[in-house]
Parts: C-alpha cells; structure tokens; sequence
DNA sequence: CGTCCACGTCTAC
DNA sequence: TAGACCTGGACGG
C-alpha cells in the first residue's frame, strides 16, 4: 500500500506498522472456537472484559481449582469448588473477578482477585482442550467437553493478587468514576504532578486511572493541545472555563446545556467521552459474528499511529502521537517524527521543526540488560504439575505448545543486546494481512462514533486548533 | 538472522 | 530517571 512505499521517503524516520497483536488475537480467536475479549489493555478494553466475562460466563457453571501456569506473575489461587460461578467488575486498568461458590455451605464461599493487564493480557472462552499460548490463569466449566476462562498475556508484564481491593495508590475510574475523578484532579492542581507535561500527566494512574498510550494521544489530539504543554495550565484553564459556563448557563434550556456541553467537551470530559466510544463501538469487536474488530479499530483511531502526524518521545521513554506543535516542554533532541500521509511521500522537509536539532541522539534507550541469567526452560502450560509449591519458578522462557522453536538450549548467550536508537531508525505503516489499511475505506465504519466525521480520506483535518490558550 | 517496536508498570541507582 | 521485565511481529540485510 501506498503509506508503505513513501516509508523512508519524509525524514527516514517513519514509525512502523502496527503490531497487530491485538487483531492477530482477536483473529485467532473468532477462528478458533475461542471467544475473547479485545487486548489493547487501557481501561475500555478492561471494561469490555469485565462485560464479556459477564455476558460469555454469566452463566456458566465452573468447578474444581483455579489453574496457573508455572510463570504466571501472580499467585496461586486456593479456592476450589464444586460449582460456582465468575463475575467482574472494571475500574481504570483493573479487572476484579468474584468467584462465588453457588453452594456456599460446601466450602469457601467466594474469592475476589483483581487483574491487569500489562501490555498485553486479555480473557478468553477457549474448549478446555485448546488452551491457547500464554494461558496463565485458567478456570474450568462444569461442562462435559469442559472449557476454560483463561488470562491470557504472552508478555507476562499483568499480574493479579487477592482480595478484593482495587491497588490504593490508583485514582477514580475516567469512565465509571466520573465526577470522582474530575474532582480528584481539579482539586488538587497543586501537587507536583502537575508540573510535567499534560502528555505525561495523562499517563499517572493517580489522577488518570485508565488513560493509556493510545487514549492520550486521541484525547489531546480532538482538542488539539499540544502533547508538551504543562499540565497545570492546561488544567486551571479548564477551571475557569467551567466557571464562566456556569454563569451563562441559567439562561439555556436544558436540552441546549446538554448539546453544548457535548460539543464543547473539556479535556476531563473527552478523558470520560473517548473511551466510551470504543467501549460503545466495540460491542461489534467482541461479536464473534464481527471478524473485523482490529480494522474497526484503527479505522476508529484519528491520531495514535496514524500516517501523516507527529510523534515524539516523552520522558519515560514512550511515543506520544499529535499533530502540530509539540509545546514548549517537549524534550530537546529529537525531531518530530512525521509519519508519512499515505497518499504521495511528498517530503516535506518537516516544516515545524521548532527548536531542536541538536543532537539526533533519542534520549531514552532501550538497552538488553544482560541480566538474563539461564533461564530454566519451563514447560509451564499443560502438565506442569506440581511445581506449584515453589515460590517463584517464574524466569523461564515459556515456550508452551510444542511446535516451533523450542528456544534454544544453549543457556549461555547472555543476549547482551546493546540497542542504539537511532532516532531515525523507524519505519513505515502499513499492516499486511488486513486489505484495509489506514484511512481506507472510511465508508464502511458504519457505526463507529468516529467524531472527524467521515469524510472519506484525509485523517489529518489539520484545521481548528480548539486549544483556547494562547501558547 | 538481527533490530526495533509495542496497549504498563515497578524498583533500584 | 534509567533500566527490568517479556514475547512476538514486521522489516532490513
């Protein structure tokens, strides 16, 4: 496709494509006998967990213990029941699963436990006899050919823990948790917090909890505020804004303060209205019936690995996606990244190269830590029996089902990786295995709530800057 | 085959 | 504020 080929053209410095892990599993999925819910874990795909747990398990009937690989990076879970049913509940990014025994004087009578997903965990409904890769948790039906609710998360960054309570240092829920959360950050503009960029602001749990790569970067990008503007004056600004609304408001009628109100949505708002729109969207994603969800996805996406914006590295090292002027806290050093617009590779000899062009040196790096002691490979998947007992086995390769490269024996190759970003080593979109790419065939979304209106081609509208402040 | 990148926390200098 | 923690897909050579 088009976006492939202008790949080097701009600066030579284009970001890849999409990994697709998350189309890649739902594909599986839906061709497997497997139902799953959607990884991409920010707090929607959470919530849609929660739901698709509660709508694919409500009524199941599980039975016997909960099973856990030998490198899952949590606990062993000692309840064990004849019969009993799941149920969960979603705030920010976690997940609480209650399992509640459906005959409470036969034994321990319910269990809560409380999940992330790290980068990339995920539920399924799998056959019992087909547990996918990476199932570290498991938890049986009843049924005859019995199926298994597994927690998936091939990169093992997710845990769970025990008990009931959500992790404290977590602020209220952006899509649940509202007005709590709304006030927990307007109230306390003063903490330090603030004083970083709204791009990495966005990111603390504390105040954001649920906001995410892909959220922030199409939450700033709908009001068009610049990703490296400090976040308490983007956020006092809110306050006064809120304020001078109030006073013209007694004059409207309810229905018109409700219309304004969504069309002039602040930045706390789209923190609430944004993700509900993939959580409203995705009712298709999780349809089996709807093998399309990863393309739905990215057709949703205005700005998050969109050909044709911006992208910079924040302080932590991650890949913030916007469009226009990065803000006066931008990290000096590195060039904004344009990723090429799909269409002609027109080099645009990036136009908005504000101040920095010293050093093309990335600043965060990525380095392979030699670390890696012999991992002890681990079978860890189907029969790993016992080994239960042992603290943490964890560390081992978990190269489950058979097949394919056993990983190497050799324990030695220590893997001492030294990775050098060049800044300008990233390449271009475009994600094979899917006919629509990009920006293609916006015609056919259909329901999405896409707000840039879909009119057809041009993702990057690159007009009203809605931003009130002046920079 | 090697390199780069990814939806997120954590803890150790 | 660097890393560590992981797997695996895409791409370049």
């Amino acid at each position: 496709m088009a976006a492939r080929t202008a790949r080097a053209a701009a600066n030579g410095s284009a970001p890849r494509a999409p990994r697709s892990q998350w189309g890649r599993a739902v594909r599986r999925a839906a061709g497997s006998g497997c139902r799953a819910a959607a990884a991409m874990p920010e707090c929607p795909e959470l919530h849609l967990a929660g739901r698709f747990i509660n709508g694919a398990c409500g009524a199941l009937v599980f039975a016997g213990a909960v099973e856990r690989s030998a490198v899952g990076r949590g606990p062993e879970v000692p309840f064990r029941s004849e019969a009993y049913s799941i149920s969960a509940v979603a705030r920010g990014k976690e997940l609480r699963l209650t399992l509640s025994a459906l005959d409470p004087a036969a034994g321990p009578s319910a269990q809560d436990l409380v999940f992330r997903f790290g980068m990339s965990g995920s539920f399924r409904l799998c056959p019992a006899a087909e547990l996918p890769r990476h199932a570290h948790l498991r938890f049986l039906t009843r049924e005859s050919p019995p199926r298994a609710l597994c927690f998936v998360d091939p990169r093992r960054f997710g845990s769970w823990r025990l008990g009931d309570a959500w992790q404290p240092e977590r602020g209220p829920c952006v899509v649940s948790e509202y007005q709590a959360f709304r006030e927990n950050v307007l109230k306390n503009l003063d903490d330090r917090a603030f004083d970083k960029p709204i791009c990495e602001v966005l990111l603390n749990q504390k105040y954001f909890n649920g906001i995410g790569n892909y959220l922030r970067a199409e939450i700033l990008y709908r009001l068009k505020i610049p990703p490296f503007e400090k976040a308490r004056t983007v956020l006092e600004a809110l306050k006064e804004q809120e304020q001078e609304r109030r006073k013209k408001d007694p004059s409207l009628t309810l229905s018109k303060k409700v219309k304004l109100k969504r069309e002039n949505a602040d930045l706390l708002e789209l923190c609430h209205t944004v993700p509900m729109e993939v959580i409203t969207a995705e009712k298709q994603l999780l349809d089996p019936e709807h093998s399309d969800a990863y393309s739905n996805f990215k057709k949703w996406l205005q700005c998050y690995l969109v050909p044709g914006m911006s992208s910079l590295r924040d302080r932590s090292g991650r890949t913030i996606w916007f469009q226009g002027e990065p803000g006066p806290m931008a990290p000096k050093g590195q060039r904004p990244r344009k990723t090429p617009c799909k269409k002609s590779p027109q080099l645009k000899a990036d136009p908005e190269a504000p101040s920095p062009k010293v050093t093309p040196r990335a600043s965060k790096q990525r380095r392979r830590a030699a670390a890696n002691p012999p991992k002890a490979e681990e079978e860890e998947e189907e029969k790993e029996e016992q080994a239960g007992q042992a603290d943490r086995p964890r560390k081992g390769r978990a190269r489950g089902r058979r097949a394919v490269t056993a990983a190497p024996a050799s324990p030695e190759e220590p893997l001492s990786v030294r990775r050098s970003r060049r800044t300008s080593a990233r390449r271009g979109q475009g994600e094979p295995g899917s006919a629509s790419g990009f920006g293609a065939h916006l015609g056919a979304v259909g329901e999405l709530p896409c707000a840039k209106g879909t009119e057809g081609q041009d993702r990057s509208p690159r007009g009203k800057a809605r931003y009130p402040l002046a920079l």
